[in-house]
DNA sequence: ATGAGTGCAAAGGCTTTGCATTAGG
DNA sequence: CCTAATGCAAAGCCTTTGCACTCAT
């Protein structure tokens, strides 16, 4: 599974959050929306020049609860500013193509059997350490095409 | 190679800064023997509390330089705040393992077999989607074994 | 000697918070 | 209804910067 249809995006996001005790209100809509439609890592910045309409510390707390919740994921970067997408139950695991020169952020998915080798290596190593492995962040830095 | 003995470390970074036109001042070196010492990525609250005799802004400065001069770097964490180590030319290429619960950041080495097929297929995937690889980024994200 | 490096304190920029108002279930 | 969510403005926190002084070469 790499993705669901649109439609579900929205169902999955409210049972998510009706399990955390928290309301799909208009505003939590608006920056699903928004993190859907763009498919791509967004800064705050980014989201608050979109939508004049989200007050930054609605912006602030609502993505707080949207990633306790378990709906958005925080990306970090190279840089400086934070970078917000979707979970990945929600847009199937990928990994990101990290710009060091303009900072773009771009996603791409591994190939499936690399990705086995390494839940499999990771999870011994881990195991060996007393570590309780959780997941696992892969990033390509570089530079991207615009920026040779 | 997996570390250098200490005392080349000294001669390295000497050597690193000169070519980046940069001096090795006593400030610096102590910032180096930190790190060095410590063997872990550090905050520069972490840093600031050993040596109450670095003042923040030569530590922030300091660090800027270093790391442009590419003798540290900066290692982003799920958390907060930035974290500094060594440059992997000084002590080997490696992984980090994040707590997501404490917050700490241990040092791991993974497998060469895994590290070469990392490799080969992040060259070709890079290649495909015409990024300019510079290098990879793998973390373990967990709880440690103190936070369990 | 002489420009890079240093240190204090002040300014910046992003993020969080207090409190009164509004709206979701 | 009644509590969670919202919005404005103020406060916080980490980081950067201005400027006078000091040290490395």
């Amino acid at each position: 599974m790499v993705s669901h249809a649109h439609s579900d995006i929205h169902g999955e996001v409210a049972e998510r959050l009706r399990v955390a005790g928290q309301r799909y209100t208009t505003k939590r809509r608006t920056i699903i929306d928004l993190l859907a439609g763009v498919g791509q890592p967004m800064s705050i910045a980014d989201l608050l020049e979109r939508r004049s309409d989200l007050p930054q510390s609605s912006l602030y707390r609502n993505l707080v609860v949207l990633e306790e919740s378990g709906v958005v994921s925080k990306v970090v970067t190279t840089g400086d500013q934070a970078r917000y997408e979707l979970a990945e139950h929600l847009t199937g695991h990928h990994h990101h193509l990290l710009c060091s020169s303009c900072g773009a952020v771009r996603d791409v998915v591994v190939p499936d059997a690399l990705e086995h080798e390494l839940d499999n290596a990771l999870g011994k190593l881990a195991k060996r350490e007393g570590f309780t492995l959780d997941r696992h962040r892969l990033d390509l830095i570089g530079r991207c095409s615009s920026c040779q």
